[in-house]
Order: structure tokens, then sequence, then C-alpha cells
DNA sequence: GTACGGAACGAACATCGTTCGTGTCAAGGT
DNA sequence: ACCTTGACACGAACGATGTTCGTTCCGTAC
């Protein structure tokens, strides 16, 4: 290596570690190279140190997952709810939290996605979300479960995003994974599989910002469609049923 | 350790490794201790034998994890389409996915959603899934993208699942990371996060299985709601847009 | 001036996926 | 009956990961 040999301690002065400046480094790290990038030793060396320092800020890889997800969570901006505009702040404010998991910040969706997180930061962009919901005319049971639905579908397609944007190292690889997805439904025996063969066009069409944004009316307007009432009732339901699935949720 | 020193090689008679051996065997494991739980060394361990005999029939843990989820997915019933119950037949097949990914190899979910799998097996499904979209009278858009939209809910459900019932190696956990959730929104600053801290008990309303049959009625009900002319329109639109997000879907 | 305590560090450990070179054994050709 | 060959299996090792241990440094309070 390039680096000089000879130990760090003697070197002039150093900008005072602290756990902002961490997370601020494995951000950094994050925006250029992706979350995969940050490692424990990648994040030291950039802070010229060795691993065991960040331990005394950071009580380990998952907490500073966390850390790092909800200080990039600050970064979503939130607009002041506008109840004549609800449904565009709403797309637009879903739409500012997939950029940051996919684009600002590649494979953060899937730290979001590995906990359910309940920093300051993201209870702001929660409490933004419910606030349009609500704005829309939702009843207090549809706009919270909205809340849960269309977060986990925006995590779920930046991921599926982050999937197809690895790292720029090789531009080739995106085409050859569209390739392989493509061919795979579009060319779908039509023997066996009739109606993906049919199908297979009206499965490739559209391009990714369209069908997320539809995605999300979809939603919204299956919340509108489907009754509540006797769903998600008032007493928690009976439990012990191990017959059901999912067998359990957080709850009272 | 208690195991014999000697060689392997002398042992009597093995069972003779191969690829399906070697799958099965991985899927013993991930439906015992979960998916996490495979790892080359410990499959090769179940298998009495090491690591690199396993690279002779499966490229890598990649090539492995592809191998389980297809195999696992051929496990997973599928009816033939009653159109007069496609409703209810929907409902069922998403449930037994969502159940084979969480409960029966708890984890299989991380699997499904870090690639689109393509196998046999998945295209089985996938054709069970739509050709009850289409008996339920979707458009040929509408079904595609149902079906897209629908494997996303299923996973991150089946994915948010096993957040909470890891291996059962320490049932408290589970009630702590409940509680963790419960806490954080139903003790939601009323200041900061009014609409939070409104909403906060119907947050948390409603066991597992109910919300996860009404987020399917609700996808459901939405693409009915939800008019596709003009969107995802015949000719793909135009890329190059910078600002659009996400950037790119597999497409023609 | 000195002792104390937190912060930083070098080295090491356990585990992971993966690869290399060699050993083994059975089948097939001579 | 012997030899060759080639696929398979294996032990050992490599590089990289997260994490911990014991020591050393340095600023500060006494």
């Amino acid at each position: 290596m390039a680096t000089t040999p000879r130990s760090r301690r003697d070197r002039p002065a150093k900008p005072a570690l602290s756990r902002e400046a961490i997370v601020a480094a494995a951000l950094e790290i994050a925006a250029e190279e992706g979350v995969e990038a940050v490692t424990m030793r990648r994040l030291a060396q950039a802070l010229d140190t060795g691993p065991a320092s960040l331990y005394v800020y950071v009580a380990g890889r998952e907490a500073l997952e966390e850390l790092m997800l909800e200080t990039a969570a600050g970064e979503v901006e939130v607009e002041e709810t506008d109840p004549e505009r609800w449904r565009e702040q709403l797309h637009s404010l879903l739409e500012r939290m997939g950029r940051m998991m996919s684009e600002r910040y590649p494979g953060m969706a899937k730290l979001g996605m590995a906990r359910i997180p309940v920093g300051d930061n993201v209870m702001r962009i929660t409490e933004s979300m419910l606030s349009l919901l609500k704005a829309g005319g939702a009843s207090d049971q549809a706009a919270a479960y909205a809340g849960d639905i269309l977060s986990m579908y925006v995590g779920a397609i930046a991921y599926e995003q982050s999937l197809y944007a690895q790292p720029a190292d090789d531009p080739e690889a995106i085409g050859a994974e569209h390739e392989r997805i493509h061919r795979a439904f579009v060319a779908a025996d039509p023997g066996r599989y009739p109606t993906v063969a049919a199908l297979g066009p009206a499965m490739v069409r559209g391009d990714g910002h369209e069908r997320f944004r539809l995605g999300i009316d979809v939603i919204i307007n299956g919340l509108i469609a489907t009754p509540m009432d006797g769903r998600l009732s008032e007493p928690p339901a009976a439990l012990g049923d191990e017959e059901v699935w999912p067998p359990d949720a957080p709850k009272g």
C-alpha cells in the first residue's frame, strides 16, 4: 500500500471520533458505493482508524445500520399537509422515500426492511403520511393500515430497484438481468403456462416510474373501495389459532 | 470433538452426493433452523463431507439459494382454477405462499426478494395467480400488474413475519420486539406526531392474518377501481428521463 | 505532579464463502 | 490382468467479515 507505515498515533490531529462523524462517514460511503460497501473495516479506514475504535460509539453493525437508516430518513423532505392536494403530496412523499432508499443510498431499502424503524426521523415521515391519508378522508383504521402497506410497497419497490441498479462497475449486467426476466415471461411455454404466455407482453410493459405511481393509486383506491366494517374490528381477534397466517403481528 | 478422528474416506458407504441431495439437506436445515442457518460448512457437515465437495454440484451460495427457493416453491400446492371461486382460491394460494416462506422455511422470504425467480415451480405459481385474476375479470394489464404487486406483498409480509418469529432460541425476544413497536406508535409524542398518536391504537389493531387477507382485498379492489386506460399504455414510455423514479424496470 | 478513567488501538479469534492441489476409486481400453 | 484416465471427494488454506481482549495513550481533576 502507499500509506505511510508509521503508526497512526503520531499523526498530527484527527477530527475527533464521534457517533455523528461515524454515521456521516458511513452514509458517505453508502452514497458513493452502496450500503453493501459499508463494512466496519472500510468505515474505520475512511476515518483513519481501526475497526475496534468504532465500537466505542456504536454497539455493532446492526446498531450502525439503524443509525444510518434513521439519519438518512432525516434527509427526506416533508411538506406541511395541504388537504386540497393530499394525493399529489402523498405521491410526492413516497417518491422521495423511494429515491432516498435506492438512488441516494443504494441498498438502503434492505436496511429499512430488515427491521421496523421507529426513530424520530422515520416517525416524522409516518406522521406526514398518516396526515395526508386522513386529509384524503380515510377512516382511522384505513389510514393506519395504509401507512403499513404503503411503507411496505415503497420499500419493496426500492429494494427491487437496487437489484438492477447495482454499483456501476458493470453496466452490461443490468441489461442481462432485464433480458433474463423478459425472456422468462414473454417466451414462457404456452403449453404449461398459457396465461403467463398470453400476458407476457403486458407484464413487461411500462417503465418503473409509471408502475410505481400506479401501484400507489391502486392501494389508495383499494382502501377506499374496501369496507373496513367488521374487519380490524375493535376487540383484538382471538389468538391461539395455529392455522392462520401470518400467525401474529404487533398489537396491544 | 466426539467425532471419530479417522478420515472419512474409509467410512462404509455414503449416500452418494448429488445436487438433489444437497438441496434436500439444505431445505431440511432451513426447515428446522431457518434459512440463515444454512451455510456451506453447516450443509457439508450435514452431508458428512467438506465444504469444497459441494462446489462440484452447486456453483456457489447464490446458486444454492436459487435452487432452494425453486425447490421449496414446488411444495406450494396449486389448485385448478375454478372461476366461480377465484377470489377464495387466490386468497388461499397467497396464504400458502406466505406460509412456505415464513413458517415452513423461516427466512425463505429473504431469498425470494433478493432476486426475481423464474424457475419452473415458481412459474407454476405465477400461472395459477394470473389465471385466477383473469377468472376474476381483470384486464390483461391489470392481471399482469396484480401478479407483480401481489407477489411483492406476500414476500414483504412473509419477510416481516420472519423478523418476529426468529429461531425459537429465545421466545422472550419476540414479545420484546412487539413491545418496542407497540410503544413507539401508541405512546408517540402527541405534540410532534399528533396523527400518529391519534391513530396509534388503530395501527396495532387486528391480528396478522386479518391484516394479510385485508391487504389482498385492498389490492384486488384497487385494481378493479383504478382505470388503466392511458396508463401502462402500448408504446413503452420514453426513457432517459433522469427525474423519474424508479428509474427503470424490466420491459421490452 | 500525579493518579485516574475514558478513548483509541493493535492483534487476534471465530466464522463465512471460496479455491487449489492432491488423493481416491471405478470404469474402460489394451 | 494390468494400466490409464477422468470425474469426484477432500484437506488445507486464502481472503474478508464482525467482534473482543488487553494494552497504551492522553486529557483532566485532584
